[in-house]
DNA sequence: GTGAAAGCGCTAACAC
DNA sequence: GTGTTAGCGCTTTCAC
C-alpha cells in the first residue's frame, strides 16, 4: 500500500541510507544518484513513517494542550494562537478536554495512556498546583493561568489581583459604590477566580467602600447564561441592587448584560459592566464591553517557549519559571461613568 | 531517564512478553507473576513508548482535524465537539489552521510533512472538491461543509442551499422585501457561500420578489468585522436601504447588528437580521439573533463514524458519501415580523 | 559517495 | 504460563 524507504531504494537501485539522504536533505549524495532518487520518490508518492521517525528520534514533535474546552470563545482564541505558535516552531499540537474533571487531568499529566507528547500546556481548573506538580512527571508542563506553583512546572499568567483590583478601581472611578462580582468558584482549586475576588476586595478597601457578601456571586461555570442566572439572582435579592458589575470573564459579563436588558435596565446608565479576557464578542456587544485584556498573543508565545527551552534543554537547572504576562483594561461603552 | 518494557521485565526477573501481556491485559499470567510485575511497574512508574507502540501497530490513533481557524466560535464548538467525539472513539485529535490557505491546505491532505494520522477531517477554504480529493491519498478523509465532492472523500455537511432558502422565506414572511444577503466570498472555492446565494436568490423568485445585485454583498472574510463592513456600505449605497439581511455566518449577523444600532437603525423593527451557524453569542444577543442552527454535534458525531468506517475498512468498496445532516430555522428576536 | 547493519521500544508468532 | 526473537520503518555509525 504505501512505500517504505526500501522500496524506494530498490527501484532506484540505491541502499535506503542514500534514500534517507535524499529525503532529509542530508549527508552528500552525488546530484545524478540524487535526481535518480528523487524520481524514484516522486513516482512511489513516498512519505515517511513518522511513528518510525519518531521512535527513532526519542521525539515526536508534538505538544498536547489540555484545555477544560475548547468551544468558550476564550479558551477557543487562546488555542488558536498556541496552535499557530506551535506550528512556526514545528511542533503540531494535541488537544485534549478535561471540562475540568479531576480525574481527566490527573490522567493527561501524569501520561497514563503512555508518553507521546514532547511536552505539555495545560490550564487546569480541577487540579490545585501541588496536585499537578505532582503528577507533572512524563515529559515537561506549563500551567495557563494556576496559582503560583511550588513545584515542578513552569508558569505564564496574567497578575489576576492586579487585573482585579484595576478592573474594580475603575468602576469606582466612574462612581459607583455598590459594585457586584460575579464569579466566585468555590469547586474549582486553580486559584483564578480567588485572585481575581482578592483584587476586587482590595480595591474596594482601599476606596472604603463596604465589602458585601451579597454583592458576590458564585457561579457553577463560566459561560453566559452563568452570568444570566447570577445577575438575575443579584436583581431579585432584597438588598439594593448593584449600579455594577465586575464579572470574572466576559461570558459572565455578557450574560448579565443580557439579563440588565431584559429587566429593562439601562447599560451603563443604571449598571456599568466590566468583563475579562477580551474575547471578540465583547466588541461588538451592545453597548461595547469593558474588558481586561490579557495579552493572549504573549500568553500564548511566552507557554511555547518555557516548553522549547525545556525540551530542548532539559537539565539546564532553572528552576521553574513564574512569568507574569501583561494585561490593560479596555474601556468600552458599558462602564461610562455615572452622569 | 524514563523506563521500558525491558526495565521493568529485569526487576520484576520475567521476560518483557509477560510484562507486555500484564500491561495490555491480553495473554494468560499467573497472578502471582502478575502481582509481581505490577509492582515493578508502578515501581519504575512506567509509561508505554507510543511511537514504538504505533510504529508496531501500524496505526497511531490520532486523527487530523483541519480547520481554516480555530477562534472563530463556529469552529471552534464544531472542533469542541469532534475532538469530544474522538475521544469516546478512543482517538486523540491534531488540530491543524490553514486560515485559508491553499498550499496549508494542499500540504496536509496529501500529507507531505509524513503520515502520522489514521485520518482526516477538514473543513476547506481554498480548495474545490476536486483539488481536494485529488491530494487526498494517505488516510481516509472526510470533507466538512463542502461542495459535493466527485472523487474520493466522504462528505457531512448541512444543506445550505435549502437553509438559505428557508431563512430568506422566513424574512419574506415575515413582510421583507428588500433582503440584503452579506457574505458572498468570491475567492474561496468551497462552494458554500454559492450554495447559500443559490437558496437566497430561489427563494427570492418564488415569491416574485426583485433578485438586485447592489443587495448581494460580498466580504472578504466571515467575521463580525466583516459584516459590519458590509452593512455600512449598504446603508451607505444610495439605492433604497435594505430592510432585512441574511448574513450567511452569525458573526457576519452580529456585525451587521452591530452598524445597525450605531446608525440608530431599530432592529427587528427597521432592519430584520438573519444568521447562520447558531453559536453561542447570538443566543445573548441583543436583541437575540435568528439563525440557521445546524446539527452540529450530528455533523461532529457523522464525520467521525465516516472515518472509522474507512479506517476500520479500508477497502469495504463503499463508493463515497455524501452524508447530509438536518438544520433547524431558529427564529429569535432580530427577525419578528414587521409591525 | 554509498552500502550494510544496529537499534529505537513495542507486540506477537513461535517455542517449550 | 512464560521465554526468545523477528520485525514495524527509520536514522546513523561504521566500513569501504
Amino acid at each position: 500500500m504505501s512505500s517504505r524507504l526500501k522500496d524506494v531504494a530498490a527501484l532506484a537501485g540505491v541502499s535506503v541510507r542514500t534514500v534517507s539522504n535524499v529525503v532529509s536533505g542530508s549527508g552528500h549524495v552525488a546530484e545524478a544518484t540524487r535526481q535518480r532518487v528523487q524520481q524514484a520518490l516522486d513516482e512511489l508518492g513516498y512519505r515517511p513513517n513518522l511513528a518510525a521517525r519518531n521512535l527513532r528520534a526519542g521525539r515526536t514533535g508534538l505538544i498536547g494542550l489540555v484545555v477544560p474546552e475548547l468551544y468558550s470563545p476564550y479558551f477557543g482564541e487562546l488555542a488558536s494562537l498556541i496552535v499557530e505558535a506551535a506550528q512556526q516552531r514545528s511542533w503540531t499540537v494535541i488537544i485534549d478536554q478535561t471540562f475540568g474533571d479531576a480525574e481527566a487531568e490527573r490522567r493527561l499529566l501524569d501520561g497514563t495512556q503512555g508518553r507521546l507528547v514532547d511536552g505539555l500546556i495545560i490550564s487546569p481548573w480541577a487540579l490545585g498546583p501541588e496536585e499537578v506538580t505532582t503528577h507533572a512527571r512524563n515529559a515537561p508542563v506549563v500551567l495557563l493561568g494556576e496559582r503560583p506553583p511550588r513545584g515542578l512546572a513552569d508558569r505564564v499568567a496574567v497578575d489576576n489581583v492586579l487585573a482585579a483590583d484595576e478592573a474594580t478601581t475603575h468602576l469606582l472611578e466612574a462612581g459607583r459604590r455598590r459594585i457586584a462580582a460575579i464569579g466566585i468558584q468555590p469547586h474549582l482549586r486553580n486559584g483564578t477566580a480567588d485572585q481575581r475576588l482578592t483584587g476586587y476586595r482590595t480595591a474596594l478597601r482601599r476606596a472604603g467602600a463596604a465589602v458585601d457578601d451579597a454583592l458576590e456571586r458564585p457561579v457553577r461555570e463560566l459561560h453566559r447564561e452563568d452570568g444570566a442566572q447570577a445577575m438575575a439572582a443579584l436583581l431579585d435579592a432584597p438588598s439594593a441592587a448593584p449600579d455594577a458589575v465586575f464579572a470574572f470573564t466576559d461570558e459572565l459579563a455578557l450574560g448579565a448584560l443580557h439579563v440588565a436588558h431584559e429587566r429593562g435596565l439601562r447599560v451603563p446608565e443604571d449598571l456599568a459592566v466590566v468583563g475579562f479576557d477580551d474575547i471578540e464578542d465583547g466588541r461588538y456587544a451592545q453597548p461595547t464591553l469593558t474588558t481586561v485584556a490579557p495579552d493572549k498573543q504573549q500568553l500564548a508565545e511566552r507557554a511555547l517557549q518555557c516548553l522549547a527551552d525545556r525540551i530542548y534543554s532539559p537539565d539546564n537547572g532553572v528552576p521553574p519559571l513564574d512569568i507574569v504576562v501583561p494585561h490593560r483594561l479596555e474601556v468600552r461603552g458599558s462602564s461610562a461613568p455615572k452622569a
